[in-house]
RNA sequence: GCCCAGAUGGUGGAAUUGGUAGACACGAGGGACUUAAAAUCCCUUGGCCUAACAGCCGUACGGGUUCGAGUCCCGUUCCGGGCACCA
């Protein structure tokens, strides 16, 4: 009886063997070096896992057991993100705590996880919404709260280290990151209360409290960071968002800019996701010029402004001024003639929302009165208002350049101001030249249209564009015109939340004022509430909560009837976003039981940062800047030791789920097959429409199980849900329901969710595993479909039965390998060893199946090659692997010790065995012979033309011929090329 | 509009980074074993022309460099992603 591969006995072995023995419990060891491999923790969703979710966890779990394999202590831990609105949502509409349900959740995630083998070590899992996680973030919060960011040495600082600044010199000398910028003595600082200083220093703070324009979603209640607002509605739900002026907690992470840009350089994430990050975070250098206005075409100058331009070469081109609608300016430059028409304006722009003036981009603006004065050629130039301008950016204020700008452009068309052209050969009759090449004309050399300043005026003619800017930089400088400004598009992160399920701010109002409570009382726990929903008077959640004050005196928080008493100050009501508690989760892991610090020193000297971090690129632009800010703050604490989070970042694709769909006929409960139906597209609406028959139809959801192929199984949505038992279905000439399927993100709303437990119970866990890198690359985004599964699980049966023979017995032995086996074996080494190094896994399975048939057909029993062969395939698929190596070490004495296979050392490479010359391809062109010779790679040049041209296998070719030249392809391959002697 | 990444059989995808394009798997077709089915195994499978051998064409399209291009360079088309009245 042959021995059959039981994968279901042999992965319940193995999970009881791992739990019992902590094979994956990792402590710092100094006597090896570590290795950090991390994925993204999951929020535990009610849907539970699907097969997506696995995907990056068996990449990163491949890549963490070849490294312990290579001698590595590797840490590879696991937790859950477990505060998020969905648990929130559930709990408003069932009155359920959430945290009964996320607990829930993550018990069920944890029971699929385990069934997939992970080399997790479960004793460091942590959970964000767990009061000793949070304590730290809390702690972090209060740390930014009592710092502030120098520009000059570009780090976080002590706050009080301000405040001395302060008592000394005013704001005079500083160079820091603000707000706004203030100005005021040391005498002035010294006047103000307690109050008035409070609020002074919220300018500064890293984390303040900040009067702001924020991304108010009605429907959720709360507010939203930039990153959760896509095309003017949330992310979450697609609700609509409005802007609103609210005070609320933010982040100062625009402060980072620069070193968020420059750590980009250093790390080793894709070329895209860098981009992303650019992008966002947008850096454009430019120069700020003074430009002096009067109210009237020939009036005194009244004032100044300034304007912030990346197109400084195109000074002489500047026709009109336009400022912000929402610029403090407007008011100043508004004369009596012209304020009816800006008031209305003004109230014309206020009435539209953020989503309007995204999408609709025709053009408005109006005259203001007041005329600027270019500082350059000394034109007075009409000064507009108009909404193309945002306050936001900049300086809310631009000179236009309608030859050289698409909007300036389109203004100038539209309120007929002259467009002068300043770029040789470029033809603006009928759009403008906003390229950055080309040479620069119509700068005016000597006469009175440009302005001498010290004996110097600004010439450009024959410069190139890059020139003219670099040169009209220089003259502005020198001149004191304006100066050079970096600006940046990255927006301060707004920290607060009206909602429940979330960290509570460690933050109570004492007299108004914002203080924070003492470390030493960290953490502040989130308390009970009967309701989830804003309070009547339309205070968050946690107004609703009975006990929610602190008492400065008992440190305490104590109950809410004494609330009046002076010693008893209401807590912030707000709770932290999402991106709160996944900040920093990964330095917790290093150290996840600490009571007394976020991490220990010792252990942030160990393990440093993440080596390796495995997750979705929808994060791009929010939790990956959020923590990267997070971490270079503590690392300007110095709790952090480096400067950047996750060295290497690696992308998985999405999995996606094939959506299916039946066609019902509006206001009827008959359903009709897709076949039948004619399909339109709407334009309009960017979407198809279905018709029956001149009747429409809706398309409807149904669930992935009442369909196979493409043919919907009627009894089977009758079961399903009550709405279709008695539906009517109109079937094709076949009789068949043919369904439309479509590729979409898997979701429980979608019901398109494969779930891995039934692929773990049908072929096991480790032919999931293998299945899953099988299925493409890991980068890329793909359609789930089991049709393939079948070839990985016969896969793994042929393997196994290389071990077995007929009767059921080990069939490995001590002989020594033949030149084959090495052969076979050492080709596979240094693929799979490759192609983990480059999360190419898909690749490697195919030479697996390879080196399995070659080494079957050779009838391989060396035991020298079938051990290392269980070596290679333990990272994919460890359960087999185990218990392969638990034979292999029963069969010969002496070996019994050696352990779990995830310690067996990973095989070496030898290139030895693989040589051996051959010829290639001899091919014939223009009368001549080239032919190509493989030979060993640790030769010479010399070495190898001379193996060569005396190989066996060459001279039939070489016969009668001349050799013209030989190229050596390093290392590998002999070009020779020959012609008749 | 700007930036980034792509385009290879019926399908997912390989190709040692410039060296026999299509590995491996799926699907399809044919066969063996079997009363039958499952399971397993073997053969064929890019296109065209062939009875067969052979031959020709072929990596989105058009050029170029090279003894040699899926790979490098220039241009075009199409798909995906990011940013976007950011001056």
């Amino acid at each position: 009886m042959a021995k059959e591969y039981n994968f279901r006995e042999i992965e319940k072995k193995w999970h009881q063997r791992w739990v019992e023995q902590q094979t994956y419990r990792v402590t710092e060891d100094a006597t090896r070096p570590k290795f950090y491999v991390l994925n993204m923790f999951p929020y535990p969703s009610g849907a539970g896992l699907h097969v997506g979710h696995p995907l990056g966890y068996i990449a990163s779990d491949i890549y963490a057991r070849y490294k312990r394999q290579q001698g590595y202590n590797v840490l590879n831990p696991m937790g859950y993100d477990s505060y998020g609105l969905p648990a929130e949502q559930h709990a408003i509409k069932t009155g359920q705590h959430p945290q009964i349900s996320t607990f829930a959740n993550i018990d069920h995630y944890r029971e699929q996880l385990d069934k997939i083998g992970f080399s997790f070590d479960w004793s460091r899992e942590v959970r964000t919404c767990d009061p000793a996680y949070y304590h730290w973030t809390q702690w972090a919060f209060q740390q930014m709260f009592q710092s502030y960011f120098c520009n000059t040495c570009q780090k976080a600082q002590p706050i009080d280290d301000l405040i001395r600044h302060f008592e000394e010199k005013g704001t005079e000398a500083l160079d820091v990151a603000q707000s706004e910028e203030l100005t005021f003595t040391a005498e002035e600082w010294k006047s103000w209360d307690e109050r008035r200083r409070s609020e002074v220093l919220m300018n500064y703070r890293l984390a303040f409290l900040g009067e702001t324009m924020v991304n108010w979603c009605p429907e959720l209640g709360t507010v939203l960071a930039n990153d959760e607002v896509v095309n003017g509605v949330s992310e979450r739900g697609g609700y609509p968002v409005e802007q609103k002026r609210m005070r609320q907690w933010c982040l100062r992470i625009s402060a980072y800019s620069q070193r968020l840009l420059d750590g980009l350089d250093t790390i080793q994430w894709s070329e895209s996701i860098k981009e992303t990050q650019r992008n966002w975070i947008g850096r454009s250098e430019g120069t700020e010029v003074e430009i002096p206005y009067t109210l009237s075409a020939t009036g005194e100058q009244e004032g100044s402004f300034t304007i912030f331009t990346t197109r400084a070469d195109t000074m002489f081109g500047v026709t009109f001024f336009v400022l912000a609608p929402e610029s403090e300016l407007v008011d100043k430059v508004t004369t009596p003639e012209q304020r009816a028409a800006v008031d209305a304006y003004l109230s014309y722009v206020k009435s539209r929302t953020e989503r309007e003036r995204m999408i609709d981009h025709t053009v408005t603006g109006v005259f203001s009165g007041a005329y600027g004065i270019n500082p350059i050629t000394g034109d007075r130039c009409p000064i507009y208002i108009a909404e193309y301008v945002l306050a936001g950016y900049g300086t809310g204020a631009i000179m236009a350049v309608p030859a050289h700008d698409s909007r300036d452009y389109a203004f100038a068309k539209h309120f007929d101001l002259p467009i002068i052209p300043l770029v040789e050969g470029a033809d603006v009759s009928q759009e403008s030249y906003d390229a950055k090449e080309g040479i620069v004309i119509n700068s005016p050399v000597s006469d009175d249209k440009s302005v001498l300043y010290d004996g110097e005026r600004l010439c450009l003619n024959g410069l190139s564009i890059k020139e003219a800017i670099a040169e009209t930089k220089r003259f502005v400088e020198t001149h004191h015109l304006g100066r050079i400004k970096v600006n940046y598009r990255l927006r301060d992160a707004i920290f607060s939340r009206q909602r429940y399920w979330g960290e509570p701010f460690p933050v109570y109002y004492k007299q108004g004022i914002p203080t924070m409570v003492p470390e030493e009382c960290l953490p502040i726990e989130l308390p009970d509430v009967e309701k989830f929903l804003p309070t009547e008077t339309g205070e968050p959640p946690l107004g609703n909560a009975q006990v929610w004050a602190w008492d400065e005196q008992h440190r305490q928080i104590v109950d809410k009837a004494l609330i009046d008493e002076k010693t008893v100050f209401p807590l912030e009501l707000n709770t932290m976003p999402g991106f709160a508690g996944s900040s920093a989760y990964y330095l917790r892991y290093m150290d996840p039981t600490n009571d007394k610090a976020l991490l220990s020193p010792e252990a942030a000297a160990y393990w440093q940062n993440v080596d390796l971090y495995v997750g979705g690129s929808e994060h791009a632009t929010g939790h990956l800047i959020y923590s990267r800010y997070w971490n270079k703050f503590l690392f300007d604490l110095g709790v952090s030791k480096k400067d950047e989070p996750f060295q290497k970042l690696i992308n998985q694709g999405m999995i996606q789920g094939w959506s299916s769909f039946v066609f019902r006929i509006k206001g009827t409960n008959r359903y009709v097959c897709y076949d039948l139906l004619d399909v339109q597209y709407d334009d309009a609406a960017k979407k198809s429409r279905y018709f029956y028959q001149g009747e429409e139809a809706d398309p409807i959801y149904t669930d992935i199980s009442t369909v196979s192929g493409k043919e919907l199984d009627v009894e089977k949505i009758r079961q399903w849900m009550p709405e279709f038992r008695d539906a009517e279905f109109v079937t094709n000439a076949e009789g068949k329901y043919i369904v439309l399927q479509m590729v979409e993100k898997m979701s429980k709303s979608k019901y398109n969710v494969v779930n891995p437990d039934e692929i773990c119970t049908n072929y096991g866990a480790d032919t999931l595993r293998l299945y899953e890198m099988f299925l493409g690359p890991i980068e890329q985004s793909k359609p789930w479909d089991v049709a393939g599964i079948d070839g990985c699980h016969r896969f793994l049966k042929k393997f196994w039965m290389l071990f077995w023979d007929k009767e059921g017995n080990l069939q490995a032995d001590d002989s020594e390998p033949t030149a084959d086996n090495l052969k076979s074996l050492h080709r596979l080494i240094k693929k799979v060893s490759a192609d983990i190094e480059e999360f190419s896994y898909n690749t490697s399975i195919p030479a697996f199946m390879v080196a399995t048939t070659e080494l079957t057909n050779q009838k391989c029993r060396s035991r020298h090659v079938l051990e290392p062969l269980v070596s290679l395939i333990a990272p994919f698929c460890p359960h087999i692997a185990e218990e392969l190596w638990e034979a292999l070490g029963d069969k010969f004495p002496g070996k019994e010790d050696r352990g779990s296979v995830c310690d067996a050392q990973w095989p070496v490479f030898n290139e030895k065995y693989l040589v051996e010359s051959t010829v290639k391809m001899p091919v014939q062109f223009n009368g001549k012979v080239r032919f190509t010779l493989e030979l060993a790679a640790d030769m010479s040049k010399e070495e190898i033309e001379k193996t060569a041209l005396t190989a066996p296998e060459a001279q039939k070719y070489l016969d009668g011929m001349t050799v013209v030249k030989t190229v050596v392809v390093p290392g590998r391959i002999v070009n020779i090329v020959i012609k008749p002697a």
